[in-house]
DNA sequence: AAAAACAGCAACCGCGAACAA
DNA sequence: GTTGTTCGCGGTTGCTGTTTT
């Protein structure tokens, strides 16, 4: 047996929302609720699916809903939480008011994803290209290490090219800016310099794997280096800022999750969330520490299928090297959550 | 000035979970 | 326990306005 479907198709209009048909459901569910969402556009005589007015109604009409920019510290705990739970969106927006899933799925799809690689870091893993190269060029022999390495810039190529190959304006001045010593900047590239440009960033590959493998870690950014402190025993942290002349944006800071493998015990997934200097770990607070309340701590606490000893609000269990003060709001996640996505 | 490319956002689709009969 | 229905989520598409060529 097929599915069946939501509506019928022929009678329900699609696309675009007018005025008159928001008024109508917006009216309609003030007076009855949101009770049944296949009757609501009969009886609201609207000619739309049920599942159109459910998702008009949540990411648009909802008198809660947030409709401006979204503020860095907003963008700070998408972030975050991106990289603890992966494209969860509801879980996500839950965490921010007035945001809905497709306002913040779409803001990381056309924003912050750019930014991160802008800033040399995978939006899917949350690590350094370089550190992805690293893991390579450490666990493979070099025949193979080579062609991986390949195929990685293959994934990586594009975006980089875009972001590398774009005209931009440096904020500050106003004027386009030049290249930079590692071949990052924003100078107008033509489609002559394209293969030069791939050369680059396979040089800048390279280069990374080598300072990798010598142990150093550093990012190299734009000609400035994030360095990854407490290489023995405490938690690996890009501690640095995210530089506005890459970005072409102010004040976005990233603190990336830690890389718990290079350290071992600390694992990458099971950092604090905190931002350094901004953390105050008020409960409640946006800015800074990330907040969990007690609907999200069900939520994960269900995922897991068994409660979970030791998460909780303003502790962790067994971390004092940590990268932040121990203040900080912490999560302690089921490990499901743990896992790198990739 | 026109065309092409790009970016942002709203809306749609299919799937799985939850719930009710 | 099974089947049917509804709801919510995440991925994707397509439209529209803006920017670049």
């Amino acid at each position: 047996m097929g599915r069946i479907p939501c509506c019928e198709k022929d009678n329900v209009k699609r696309g675009q929302w007018t005025p008159e048909e928001d008024n109508k459901l917006s009216s309609y569910i003030a007076q009855h609720g949101t009770r049944n969402w296949r009757l609501i556009p009969k009886n609201a005589g609207l000619q739309r699916c049920g599942k159109s007015c459910r998702l008009r109604w949540t990411n648009y009409l909802r008198p809660d809903l947030k409709h401006g920019e979204f503020t860095d510290a907003e963008e700070q705990t998408i972030v975050k939480l991106h990289s603890v739970v992966g494209n969860r969106w509801s879980l996500i927006a839950a965490q921010l008011p007035g945001r809905t899933d497709n306002d913040v799925k779409n803001h990381w799809n056309t924003k912050l994803k750019k930014k991160l690689s802008g800033m040399g870091i995978d939006p899917v893993t949350h690590k350094p290209f370089s550190h992805l190269m690293a893991e390579i060029a450490t666990t493979l022999a070099p025949p193979q290490v080579a062609h991986l390495a390949e195929a990685a810039l293959g994934c990586f190529k594009d975006e980089m090219l875009h972001l590398l190959t774009k005209k931009r304006v440096d904020p500050f001045s106003g004027m386009p800016q030049v290249t930079g010593n590692n071949g990052v900047g924003y100078a107008s590239v033509s489609g002559n310099d394209k293969e030069e440009t791939i050369e680059k960033i396979k040089l800048g590959l390279s280069r990374a794997i080598m300072q990798e493998g010598n142990g150093d870690h550093h990012v190299v950014n734009n000609g400035k280096s994030w360095t990854m402190v407490g290489s023995h025993g405490e938690a690996s942290v890009m501690h640095d800022v995210y530089d506005p002349m890459l970005s072409g944006d102010h004040g976005f800071r990233y603190d990336a999750p830690a890389y718990g493998n290079d350290v071992g015990e600390a694992s990458a997934w099971s950092q604090s969330l905190c931002t350094g200097s901004t953390c105050t770990g008020g409960v409640g607070e946006q800015q800074g520490g990330v907040i969990m309340e007690k609907e999200m701590e069900v939520e994960m606490e269900e995922e897991d299928g068994e409660e979970t000893e030791g998460r909780k609000i303003n502790g962790r269990k067994g971390d004092e090297g940590g990268m932040f003060a121990s203040d900080c709001v912490l999560w302690d996640l089921p490990d499901d959550l743990m896992s790198p996505m990739v």
